[in-house]
DNA sequence: CTGTTAGCGCTTTCAC
DNA sequence: GTGAAAGCGCTAACAG
């Protein structure tokens, strides 16, 4: 018996991908026949359906995934497409996407857009078209600025869409989002309460979403606190041009800050050094908190207290969105926001409460 | 003649995609009129290429890669599988990947093992089957301490396989990888050459690749300059548990080094900071050498000194050698393996030369 | 210039 | 219990 399949197919020097059809012809039966054996169909007689599988089993057979999407209309994967694989904080996302997605069945194909327009419109093309089920996405910056949105709106047409961090109100969808608001707050909150006079931000561009968040926070807790902000302690990074030439100007200010909160842990540790440099004591003389809870925060030196954002809780809670909306029948039932908390995480950049 | 087409079809109510043939039907031709207009084939008048293609926009017609790649027997994607996404290392060579893949028409897809057996055997399981053309794999840890490889033996059979970073010799394709030896060298000799006379190793286990690279590299150095290093001067870190901890024992020594090299940057800035808390004068008292220019390196302070390994490089390189390896005819070539050279990067945390 | 047909690999009625 | 045929969406060889 086994002489006679190695015999017969002796073009096992590869390339030759095994199919259904391959096999049937080789055992002598038809493909559907095949089919339901490998399946385990009762309508196969038991003896047949040994041998089949035996028989794939022996050539290492495995179906063809693109046939059987094309066919099921289904691929039961989901395209991700994040800006930036470097932040650590997508990356605890991606990690809370995977784990929803894998135990509903579902896996997981990532992209980068590099925070290009272009190669977000581009990612979405080559992974639209039949490739996945649906898309989870967080919007490029120059995206963002260019505030073109016609290619979500296109897809949205075939696929479910759910944002997740970046977001924009003109996108009609279920997203996921940070309470950055509300993180900017608690942090310029913390540092009024241990003492700091005279706060300065480092932030984006207002049309980066989730900076914009961050510091309409800030701005609150000034106001509600009565503290004012001269326009020199507000910088907006535009990342463009050197990082470092733009926050060394608010360190080197005559009258310099006491207490500085960042929208990111690089702008936090970036500026943290810059005043180090100065030999300006910290927190005593300037405290630092930082947005996102990655190594940077971790390893400098001090530690930075920052906002942690729980990203593995805001992939997972993007991943059941987005799944159970390929899974309902009923589609229009109403896009949802969801908002995930932020914690302050004190460590050695900032002064302590009593 | 807008109002005859917004007429016939007025399901817009979405699921429905528009395909080839719904165009034809729409039109009423025949889908190979649809299709060859669209190609802007000369075989079609003029005057229905241009009815054709007014028609195939409004509608936002968008070939099914599905079916696209099911025809063709190709798919142009890659198939990128890395053990872990927060590593700064793994970011820059996918950086790399894309960028080489781009220009030679391929897109790129990313999946995580999450260092796991399982999750790599099943991100393989899912790509493979028709999804990619070609697979870039760097080996999760935990296959390289099962050292089973049976998944990439199966997968060679149909596609083309590059391993980068975390090879084995054990696995007969082309490979890329960093110059760990010659990395774990620098670093010792330029301890050596700037005073450091005890030398101390913080590495991982023997069956991680690249770390045991690193340590030969480290032990040749040692050898070449006749220095001597007890063995509780070794610390084989078990990432099973706490990390600190097992670094601590290093740094707590009654007779401690006075120079570190380190096989991530995790470990050095972890040790660094264990020192620095015991008010251990860096680089004075010991100095510190990483591997892995990243984020961490950076920001630590004193900054770290590290080796760099040019992961755009990497990606760039192994990208190269698996689309020549799809597209050449000939399969049988023989199979390479590229060396990337790794530069020495001195900062804050080592003494100078002079 | 346009249409018919076959086929990529697979499943699923529906006959036999 | 098994097979023929249709169809998922697309293209290309071949007729007309």
């Amino acid at each position: 018996m086994k002489i006679f399949y190695i015999c017969k197919s002796q073009q096992k020097n590869m390339g030759a991908k095994i199919t259904l059809k391959k096999i049937a012809k080789e055992l002598g039966v038809s493909t559907s026949t095949v089919s339901k054996a490998l399946s385990d169909s009762h309508e196969i007689s038991v003896e047949t359906r040994e041998k089949v599988k035996a028989f794939a089993k022996m050539y290492n057979y495995k179906p063809n995934s693109l046939a059987l999407r094309l066919r099921n209309q289904r691929s039961m994967v989901i395209g991700v497409i994040i800006p930036e694989i470097v932040h650590h904080f997508f990356s605890t996302v991606i990690s809370g996407i995977e784990h929803g997605a894998n135990e509903r069945g579902y896996n997981v194909m990532v992209c980068f857009s590099d925070e290009s327009y272009q190669k977000e419109v581009l990612n979405i093309e080559m992974l639209a078209g039949g490739s996945v089920d649906g898309f989870l996405v967080s919007i490029a910056k120059e995206t963002q600025e260019l505030s073109d949105f016609r290619h979500f709106e296109d897809l949205k047409e075939e696929v479910p869409l759910v944002l997740f961090d970046r977001v924009h109100p003109k996108i009609n969808c279920d997203k996921v989002v940070v309470d950055d608001f509300g993180g900017g707050y608690k942090a310029t909150e913390y540092l009024i309460k241990t003492g700091c006079k005279k706060l300065a931000i480092i932030t984006t561009p207002d049309f980066v979403s989730v900076g914009l968040e961050r510091k309409k926070g800030f701005l609150k807790a000034i106001n509600d606190y009565n503290i004012a902000v001269p326009s020199e302690y507000i910088i907006q990074v535009n990342e463009k041009n050197d990082i470092t030439a733009q926050i060394q100007k608010v360190i080197n200010l005559p009258d310099r800050p006491d207490g500085i909160f960042a929208v990111n842990e690089i702008y936090a540790a970036t500026a943290m050094k810059l005043a180090q440099d100065k030999g300006i004591k910290i927190p005593e003389e300037m405290s630092f908190i930082g947005f996102t809870d990655g190594y940077i925060s971790q390893f400098s030196n001090p530690s930075l207290s920052t906002l942690a954002q729980h990203g593995h809780e805001m992939g997972e809670k993007a991943i059941e969105l987005l799944i159970n909306r390929i899974e309902s029948k009923d589609s229009d039932f109403p896009f949802q926001t969801k908002v995930i908390d932020v914690d302050l995480k004190i460590r050695n950049s900032t002064k302590k409460t009593f």
